[in-house]
RNA sequence: GCGCUUGUGGCGAAAUUGGUAGACGCGCCAGACUUAGGAUCUGGUGGUUUCGGCCGUGUAGGUUCGAGUCCUAUCAGGCGCACCA
């Protein structure tokens, strides 16, 4: 009987739809499992064989969970909003919801070959109002709610409100944008406005007025982890520093709690240490200095208190509000130009020309330990964004001081003993601290940090600084909040409107705020997002609802937000919605969240390490804080795919012909090597015919073949388009089937790392399946399976399998234990093993990575249910034992021999056996025994000596 | 510059965690069956060798009876962060 995959894999695939074979309910009566993958965005392009790994890896475990008696939640869905759908619109007019759900489609078609067990009744798409209903929901819940630092925790605004009217910001600890300080009286006396200007500064989504990353060509902001080296990560266009108005999420407000989460969960160490780097917790001190003849006090921020005596000059970031209080007269039109042509360079030219630029502001601040006068200067190097835009700059010991001060001439004061600064800084925390103060200079109160370590230096001035008024202890991140809103068209729109510019949320029962049609997919001409191109975007406060922009008229009807959401804000809570997908009364309901809690093991890419992961775990903590998620980790153990590379393929055309001539004999030849489609290559053999029909200019190429066969070079680069060596997963399918796609792209090598697609090991995959498939089966078609005892030795090939796939599949190990199969595969078919007692274990053991064939011989042996729900077979140590064990004998570590031994020997046996063996002697004639090592059923090592 | 990570045959990779390095697959070689093979099956396949062995896990040391595995130094690749004070 032929293995007819192709027959087998439709039929299959069929009833597992018309059954609902992977439909899962909550069920307490069992324990729960919950797998996922990060949802794919549909592209154009469609799926090539990288996408699948995460998903095959995912897929493996959630069968394996579910025959061991887990309720497995495994969907799938789709991150439907994004760029690349908007600019095909721009470009062809086509509807982004047109094109999205025709990717969607395609994207689905594909899927479906591969034999995925995801309950697509759970399916989300972000694009979907019943869908973005929620993550509006979430966005106005963020609103409404302030980050009390005391508490570690979101709370309503309204207590914030509260406490102001009691007792003004005195006794209020909130992360804000800018500390105010007020009293109950001051706030009783303001407007409506000016409350909803101050309590801005305090909710966690907010409107600021923030430095953006400006995209002109996208024409849009972008987050900082969407801009990679200065220009745009999708398209690749620069971006400049803008200053604009801007919803943002307080993601800063949860830096400690996302550092401290880490510690919790179970990813990897480089993952877990990318997102530490981002956050970039600092600990430090913030030092008040005044300013010679001014009111002006400059707060700076550094981790180096214990170099306070080595100030010899401040510098100011350009964007800084201090810079024109603090320029004088004399230096005004200098720093002018400064300014405006640091605000002309883009953040990437900053960065690919590190120049030392800067311009003195005439003012002088005062050191506050010594009296000290010290000028301020203003330089790019300063960044406006992290801690006060202002640092004191001590050149001995930070290298970027000193650059400045080499270049400016400014003096250079060594604090460690024996560190030369003569060509380049100190920057180690390490030495014994010395001119601190240097002598002759009187410090405040006689403080001193001469011969301290730096280490108790730095804690000195701390506790000095914090004792004298002089300043605090202060933590800093590197974490910024981010920039929620988007000009563009394809997002979720902002359930906000405006009354006297400032914005309302539309009530939460008359959610979602449905995304309007537009004429144009572009800015309108003054320049307003794409939004501004829809009509019927207004909103009407009598009647509750959407309506004529026409109508505006700022008492009842009122304009709605023009900008969208990004991409990572339908990304962020979508595991939590397909606990409950079609609940249109929350986004979970508690019952729901209460029984799959967490995701016990998420899969996706590490490029998703800053962005995605980030802010996912933000909102979910939110969440976790107004108490919709019961968990404050949403991915409990997370695998990072690898990414799968291409194998590129190339002919090789002679310069000025038309004649390719093969990779072996290319040497000889003055060639230029061509990229040609890898769907025309086998085994690096080129199918010579469908190259010359693939292009019209080379329809009569010649060829110079070797052995008869065109054979081309390969190598491995990004899987693409353009280098023509994109696989498909359905040609594969096609060709080999499912469960061979399935099982070789797990045969590949670990799943964690990278590595390219390369279509020549897959025969050894399918003819795998093959094998195993005949076992089943005699020659004649007939089934082969009978009642019969298992021998001894099958049942040992048979649980030395159990215990590697079990062991494998717990460990993510999944390539070792294809190998398994294939061992134990081949040892029954040697063994001509025919038992039921053998065979059908062995089809549980494939079903979670060739599920199609392993429910076929499910059901050919009489099964009229799914092998899903069969049970997960134990292996039994008692036919793993060895009747006999070979034993390496070795002398002074170099094996010799080997001695063949009862299993059971006990040590003292084993001992003795070796060294009566004949040829023991042959090798310590002329030495002495110093002590045999007896590694049991292993090895037998005689250590010698002359 | 800082952090993480990986170096093993012609190739993808294994190695029970300190115990016979290279499982399994590809490729290659030989054979069988075939008019034929890009089909199938069987056997072989790290290097070297005077056929006793000897040498082999990026490089150089060290610990150990014994090191791919542990320690020290060093080189190379990949990823992340980067005027973050």
């Amino acid at each position: 009987m032929e293995y007819n995959f192709k027959e087998i894999e439709k039929r299959w695939q069929q009833t597992w739809a018309a059954e609902q074979t992977y439909h899962v309910t909550e069920d307490p009566s069992r324990p729960k499992f919950y797998v996922l993958n990060m949802f794919p965005y549909p592209s154009g392009a469609g799926l090539h064989v990288g996408h699948p790994l995460g998903y095959i890896a995912s897929d493996i475990y959630a069968r394996y969970k579910r025959l061991r008696g887990f309720n497995v939640l495994n969907p799938m869905g789709y991150d439907a909003y994004g760029l690349p759908a908007e600019q095909y619109a721009i470009q062809t007019g086509q509807h982004p919801a047109v094109t999205t759900a025709r990717n969607i489609d395609r994207y689905r078609e594909q899927l479906d070959k591969i034999g995925f067990s995801f309950d697509w009744d759970r399916e989300v798409r972000t694009c979907d109002p019943s869908y973005y209903h929620w993550t509006q929901w979430a966005f106005e819940r963020m609103f409404a709610s302030y980050y009390d630092n005391r508490l570690a925790q979101a709370r309503p605004i309204r207590e914030l409100e509260e406490a102001f009217a009691t007792g003004g910001t005195a006794g209020v600890d909130a992360a804000c944008s800018e500390e105010l300080s007020f009293t109950a009286a001051e706030w009783e006396a303001m407007d409506w406005k000016r409350r909803q200007e101050t309590l801005m500064n305090y909710r966690i989504a907010y409107l600021g007025e923030t430095m953006v990353n400006w995209c002109p060509k996208l024409g849009t902001v972008l987050a900082n982890d969407e801009v990679v080296d200065g220009v745009s990560e999708r398209g690749g266009y620069p971006v400049v520093q803008k200053r604009m108005r801007q919803w943002c999420l307080r993601v800063s407000a949860y830096a400690q709690r996302l550092l401290d989460g880490l510690e919790r969960i179970d990813w990897t160490d480089s993952l877990k240490e990318t997102q530490r780097n981002w956050i970039g917790r600092s600990e430090g001190t913030e030092m008040e200095f005044r300013v010679k003849d001014s009111d002006v006090r400059l707060t700076i921020f550094t981790t180096r208190a214990d170099t306070i005596f080595g100030v010899t000059f401040m510098v100011l970031a350009p964007e800084s509000e201090l810079v024109g209080q603090l320029t004088q007269p004399a230096q005004r039109a200098e720093v002018e130009a400064y300014l405006e042509a640091t605000k002309k360079r883009t953040e990437r030219e900053r960065i690919a020309d590190r120049r030392v630029t800067g311009v003195f502001t005439g003012s002088y601040a005062i050191n506050p330990f010594t009296g000290e006068s010290i000028p301020v200067w203003v330089s790019d190097y300063v960044l406006a964004g992290y801690g006060t835009g202002a640092i004191m700059a001590v050149p001995a010991h930070d290298s970027r001081d000193y650059a400045f001060a080499r270049h400016f001439g400014l003096p250079v004061v060594p604090l460690i003993e024996g560190a030369d600064v003569t060509q380049e800084s100190f920057d180690a925390k390490e030495g014994t601290v010395m001119n601190s103060p240097r002598a002759g200079v009187e410090a405040l109160d006689g403080f001193s940090l001469n011969g301290l370590e730096v280490k108790d230096a730095i804690a000195a001035t701390k506790r000095f600084v914090t004792e004298h008024g002089l300043g605090r202890v202060k933590v800093n991140y590197r974490l910024r909040d981010a920039i929620f809103s988007r000009q563009r068209y394809w997002g979720e729109p902002f359930p906000v409107y405006y009354k006297e510019g400032m914005p309302q949320m539309i009530p939460e029962e008359c959610l979602p705020l449905e995304l309007p049609e537009v004429t144009k997919f572009l800015p309108t001409e003054s320049g307003e997002p794409p939004l501004g191109n829809a009509q019927q975007w207004a909103w009407d406060t009598a009647a509750r609802r959407v309506t004529d922009k026409a109508r505006i008229d700022n008492v009842t009807v009122f304009p709605l937000e023009l900008n969208t959401m990004p991409g990572f804000a339908g990304s962020s809570a979508y595991y939590l919605r397909y606990m409950d997908p079609h609940d249109d009364k929350a986004l979970v309901s508690p019952e729901a969240d209460r029984y799959w809690q967490a995701v016990d093991l998420y899969i996706g890419g590490s490029e998703h390490a800053t962005g995605h992961l980030i802010y996912s775990r933000f909102w979910d903590k939110f969440l976790f804080d107004i108490g919709v998620s019961c968990a404050d980790e949403p991915f409990l153990k997370l695998i990072n795919q690898g990414m799968i590379q291409g194998r590129s393929n190339f002919v090789y055309r002679i310069k000025d012909t038309n004649t390719f001539v093969s990779a072996g004999l290319k040497d000889g030849y003055d060639v230029t090597p061509l990229h040609v489609d890898v769907n025309l290559v086998q085994n690096d053999v080129l199918d010579v015919e469908a190259f010359k029909a693939w292009r019209p200019e080379y329809a009569d190429a010649q060829f110079v073949l070797e052995d008869g066969k065109y054979v081309c070079g390969w190598a491995v680069e990004k899987m693409s388009k353009s280098m023509y060596n994109v696989v498909n997963p359905d040609t594969i399918v096609e060709r080999y089937g499912a469960d061979t796609l399935r099982l070789y792209e797990m045969f590949l090598g670990p799943i964690n790392q990278s590595k390219p697609w390369d279509s020549n090991g897959i025969d050894g995959c399918h003819r795998f399946l093959r094998r195993a498939w005949n076992l089943y089966f005699r020659k004649d078609g007939a089934p082969a399976v009978t009642d019969e005892a298992p021998s001894r030795e099958s049942l040992k090939s048979l649980h030395k399998l159990i215990r590697k796939v079990t062991e494998d599949i717990e460990a993510f190990s999944y390539n070792t234990s294809v190998a398994a199969f294939m061992i134990a595969v081949g040892e029954l078919a040697q063994q001509k093993c025919t038992s039921r007692a053998v065979l059908e274990p062995l089809a549980i053991l494939l079903a979670p990575f060739a599920p199609h064939i392993a429910e076929e011989l499910w059901h050919r042996m009489g099964h009229a249910t799914t092998v899903c729900d069969a049970e997960w077979p134990a292996w039994d140590e008692q036919y793993l034992k060895e009747d006999t064990v070979t034993l390496s004998v070795s002398f002074n570590g170099k094996t010799r021999f080997t001695l063949d031994l009862p299993a059971d020997a006990p040590r003292e046996e084993i001992e003795r056996a070796a060294l009566s063996a004949e040829q023991t002697r042959k090798y310590t004639d002329g030495f002495q025994i110093v002590k045999v090592i007896v590694v049991p059923r292993k090895i037998v090592n005689i250590v010698l000596k002359k």
